[in-house]
DNA sequence: GTTAAACTAGACTGTCTAGTCTATTTTGTA
DNA sequence: TACAAAATAGACTAGACAGTCTAGTTTAAC
């Protein structure tokens, strides 16, 4: 008799098995250059194993991202107060200044941008997973603070988008690139909270 | 007896056939998609002439995406004139706005993503050629501005990468992803000459 | 224990492709 | 015309890899 009704049957740990290790070499080495034969071999399963839970490669793919995204929800609590934008974007800043260049994300994304012709449905995943969803929380909270009339948003998605990308920096397009970026490093800080400064300076009130 | 001293010899010309083919190819379907025997037919030439002329798939690549960044130099002279940033900066942000989400641009840089892995010295010169010289090119500016005294640029390499950045709009993701941008399209306009107001108006003096 | 479903190892097929080799032809030069 | 460099077609090697198949083993439920 079971002891404990295990929380995964022993085919739903399989597939997570197969789904952790497809993960991990599709976001490390892409694609292309990983095989079906690695991702069994890490996963520590049967080749036949992948392919009764997953079908074929590109499916194994697609879910492999679909997960990936899903792992990484944004939270909305930090944009609840729009009393002190400054503080309340500072904060912000910094933690979406490292969500978006954490290697994680970098990788992620990368996967999605190489295989952007051959698979659009990971695109569309991964773009309504994050930067849409990120760009519509913080619309509405400029929407928030401008309803206290010390700001003044023309446009709050605009607003939006300029935001997120001044959170970019120049490190996001070198991380993408896999340059070098310990010279940025110990400019980042200051860069940021630079622009979240020179963000509100040019849609304060006066 | 020859009429007129060819300007290119019958080698080279192959060898700008291979070039152009391979150029073509590769930005198109990305490196891995890309077989030798493709170019070559592409390029109306041999397989073996493409090796006699380029080594390997390899440094095939490599003085594709070189002869691409080449290309595709930007003008400087459209940052000369300090005394009327409102309208110089307007003038740049279109047509820099244009550059940066045009397919040539977006195609190279996806080629230089997709193999920053295992072609990294390819990132490094696309990078020192495209948004490297940019960024001098407006940091100097801006300091230029500044010496007349109605802006103030705290740093002007920081104020050049937000500029920059403003530009991306949410069109170059999205491209970059191969997402649909005709809704973008409509408002690209507004954004880009909003976000060069709103780029003033953070760093003006009073 | 019996049974059925899931898993395993590993051989196998078919396809693709980087790169080489060979024998032949074209081209420019003298 | 003679020669040498460059180009050509296409066969060939060797290796990678997606996906299938087979025959045998493990697991869980009854």
């Amino acid at each position: 008799m079971p002891m404990n009704t295990p929380v995964m049957s022993r085919s739903e740990q399989k597939r997570e098995q197969i789904l952790l290790a497809a993960k991990e070499l599709f976001c490390e080495q892409g694609f292309p250059n990983t095989s079906m034969d690695e991702v069994a071999k890490l996963a520590g399963v049967s080749k036949q194993t992948v392919y009764s839970h997953f079908g074929c490669k590109d499916d194994l793919f697609v879910a492999s991202i679909e997960s990936k995204c899903i792992m990484h929800g944004v939270n909305d609590e930090m944009l609840a107060d729009p009393s002190t934008p400054e503080t309340t974007l500072a904060l912000f800043a910094k933690h979406f200044g490292e969500v978006i260049t954490s290697p994680e994300a970098i990788t992620v994304f990368k996967a999605c941008v190489s295989q952007a012709d051959t698979h659009p449905e990971i695109s569309r995943l991964f773009y309504s997973a994050g930067p849409e969803n990120i760009l519509d929380l913080l619309s509405d909270y400029f929407i928030k603070v401008a309803e206290l009339g010390i700001f003044q948003f023309d446009n709050p998605h605009h607003c939006a988008v300029r935001f997120c990308l001044l959170m970019f920096g120049e490190m996001r397009m070198k991380l993408e690139l896999g340059l070098d970026i310990t010279e940025l490093l110990a400019d980042r800080e200051a860069y940021l909270s630079g622009s979240v400064e020179m963000f509100l300076s040019a849609y304060k009130i006066n």
